[in-house]
DNA sequence: TATTGTTATACTCTATAACTATA
DNA sequence: TATAGTTATAGAGTATAACAATA
């Protein structure tokens, strides 16, 4: 038997919720203005942060998705030509997806809007001690 | 220009996403197991509360979805049994949705299951001032 | 004319499983 | 044998647009 919810847990609960899906309908709707979904900025934004590339089953874990869909989502963003499939010296099997220099372009110039979203939503509704605590605190949700 | 988020605001944000992104990969398998999705799980528990049904369009606008993607959840949940398209009496062109004995029952055996693993994932993790801060913090993010 | 809801259609995405090639 | 990645296929879900019925 499970103790019920009080009003202010649930109230906590609720926002928290809302809060998440207000967040990620606005940078959905944003990132959909430069031809992005969520899962291809992920893909973009990790390679940003890896000059050499990532292996397709290293990044497949890292974004929690199958190894088809993201060779679906690679194929789609090598379509656009924001990506490029390099080999691995060190293997023959790997491959490894870099950034090509228009995705660089592209996540240059998306980077800066997403985190101006971010900051006009979250972060300047918030003092520093509220900051400070949401982040403690979420990190205890985050954490397994 | 926007001003680059410094690294406690990045750790914030960071913290929220992954927060976020925890909770409802949680809440996703759990109502799996329940044979639910989380739209579905949405419109029982939205039912739930409405004893003489809601109609199709306030739902799909309580929701954020189109008519249309409602009419198929709709149809998904009549064909299990859990839901009844109920006539309107003001209005003839309307539609109720409401819950049948066995959507009632089922949404009652699911809401126990989900308050559990929230305390567990999130308010339990929290004490009563983390509690507040983030309640009152995320408030603001959540409102338009 | 506007609104309620449904349906036909097409599209995107995801996963499973079978497959090739290399380790 | 195990692992890297692709592909064929099928399924779930969503939206757009056209539609019928009522307001």
């Amino acid at each position: 038997m499970t103790t019920p919810l009080n009003e202010d847990e649930l109230a906590a609960y609720f926002v928290l919720r809302a809060a998440g899906d207000r967040l990620q309908r606005a940078v959905t709707q944003q990132l959909r203005t430069h031809g992005l979904t969520e899962v291809q900025f992920s893909i973009l934004a990790q390679l940003s942060s890896a000059p050499d590339g990532v292996g397709m089953s290293e990044l497949a874990g890292a974004l929690v998705v199958t190894k088809s869909g993201l060779s679906y989502q690679a194929g789609q963003l090598e379509g656009k030509g924001l990506v490029a499939r390099t080999s691995d010296a060190a293997d023959e099997r790997a491959i490894r997806l870099t950034l090509t220099p228009a995705g660089l372009e592209l996540i240059g110039r998306v980077l800066p809007d997403h985190v101006a979203l971010v900051r006009d939503l979250f972060i300047d509704r918030l003092d520093s001690a509220e900051l400070a605590t949401v982040r403690a605190s979420l990190a205890k949700v985050a954490r397994g």
